[in-house]
DNA sequence: TCTGGGGTCCTTCAGCTC
DNA sequence: TCTGGAGCTGAAGGACCC
């Protein structure tokens, strides 16, 4: 038993309703509790203090610095001035003039978050990651093995803490809604098991919000209703529900307010959709512009897509006006791409389709749906194309990328003002063939 | 106060075919 | 031949999550 499991073990029984009865695990309060919901506290925060520990104990963000950059994560000692993610960093700054601002390094937290999975399935093969933060956990499989659901949670705890120099918080439970309600409920650096038949008691005096699928437009909606608390939820009629919010949510909401949530934990199958969006530092009415920007992003999925060995049907475009009311337009191709080319004409054609003149835009992305394995998509061959075309073309930036950095070679609609191929010439767009 | 970026899922509606 | 309904698909938008 290493130093932090004995030291967190202490912390196990945090909460009136958790009954997980110490690092040992001698109780049996987890029986029929499977599922762990598994969360890193502050992650990205944690990531940066690593590596920079002269700033432990002191408020630090992660997020953008830019005019119009929101919060990212923030560390306990931050959210104690009521900074919060998503936050507008204008404002965190100003709730917090000291606070330590940090830009996000993603490869960083992609290369912990890699790590902790990799503790996760050394558990159980049951893991299906929310983010790069946390994940449900089916331990079902393993307690013969590694002990009692609790038992294994607090060995997880001390791994990463152990191996990855960050404290996780974990929730057991016997569905993943709960497990999940459990962890937020045991944050920073918690354990807390809810036991099955106390499932109700624990879930009937949180509020409405707490429910999974339940925001700011459906929280409103409930509150119309007089309904507060999941309890209010639970003892509503389910026709009710659903004339206020539709089929799905309705339903689903009635059976969350009992604990009943039928979805097992699922090894995902991969992406769904790749997008980018970006939003400029102030607003652009200069169709060029938007329209260099929209090649940009069409680029910059190609190669993700590519990256990942995906083709996809759908391309979708998202326009953000001023007064930040967000349209999207889609359209779906007669075969699968991943040609950055292809997708920037479809994103283009979408976009001049508006007729938007000179409206005032703040953010525009493309995105591309309805994934499949480029080895397996169909492609559209046309009489006169060439052997060799813009998909080759592209993938030979790929490998130039790879070699010698993003954006050496890229579109010369691209190229910045004053750049040039070094020797007096013009810029030179791939032209294959 | 002034709102990022990457996603998923659901609902509604229109158009098409049978 | 016309009409209405069912079922499917694509498009668009909204809400939500981290």
């Amino acid at each position: 038993v290493s130093r932090s499991q004995i030291t967190r073990g202490a912390r196990i029984t945090q909460g009136d309703v958790t009954s997980a009865t110490g690092p040992a695990g001698t109780g049996r309060d987890d029986d029929g509790c499977p599922v762990l919901h598994v969360d890193m506290d502050a992650f990205y925060a944690s990531c940066e203090l690593r590596s920079r520990p002269d700033l432990a104990g002191l408020p630090v963000i992660v997020g953008g610095d830019g005019s119009r950059g929101v919060v990212t994560a923030a560390t306990y000692e931050a959210r104690k001035y009521g900074i919060h993610s998503a936050m507008p960093m204008s404002r965190a700054k100003r709730l917090c003039p000291n606070v330590v601002i940090l830009p996000p390094d993603f490869a960083l937290y992609s290369e912990v978050s890699a790590g902790v999975m990799a503790i996760f399935r050394d558990v159980t093969p049951l893991v299906e990651p929310l983010s790069l933060d946390e994940a449900f956990l089916d331990v079902a499989g393993a307690v013969r093995r590694l002990g009692p659901p609790a038992v294994i949670a607090e060995g997880i705890r001390a791994r990463v803490h152990d191996e990855q120099g960050i404290t996780c918080t974990v929730g057991v439970a016997s569905t993943k809604f709960v497990a999940k309600l459990a962890s937020t409920h045991a944050k920073p650096d918690g354990l807390l098991v809810v036991p099955a038949d106390r499932v109700v008691a624990f879930l009937h005096p949180l509020p409405v919000g707490a429910l999974w699928g339940v925001g700011e437009k459906t929280e409103e909606v409930l509150l119309r209703l007089g309904l507060r608390t999941v309890g209010d939820v639970a003892n509503t009629p389910v026709d009710t529900l659903v004339r206020a919010l539709g089929p799905a949510a309705g339903q689903h909401l009635a059976d969350l307010s009992w604990g009943r949530d039928p979805r097992s934990v699922e090894v995902p199958e991969g992406e769904k959709s790749i997008g980018n969006e970006e939003t400029f530092p102030r607003d652009v009415d200069d169709p060029e512009v938007i329209r260099r920007e929209l090649l940009r992003l069409s680029e910059k999925v190609a190669s993700r897509l590519r990256a990942q060995g995906f083709a996809g049907r759908t391309v979708v475009i998202k326009v953000r006006f001023a007064d930040f009311s967000t349209i999207t337009r889609s359209r779906t191709l007669r075969s699968p791409t991943d040609v950055g080319r292809d997708i920037y004409a479809t994103a283009r054609d979408l976009y001049d389709a508006l007729g938007l003149q000179r409206a005032r835009l703040r953010l525009v992305g493309v995105r591309v749906e309805g994934l499949l394995d480029a080895d397996e998509a169909p492609r559209q061959m046309l009489l006169d194309e060439p052997e060799l075309g813009w998909r080759e073309a592209e993938q030979a930036v790929d490998r130039a990328t790879a070699r010698f950095g993003r954006g050496t070679v890229r579109p010369a609609r691209l190229l910045g003002p004053g750049e040039h191929d070094g020797w007096g010439g013009t810029p030179v767009a791939p032209r294959p063939r």
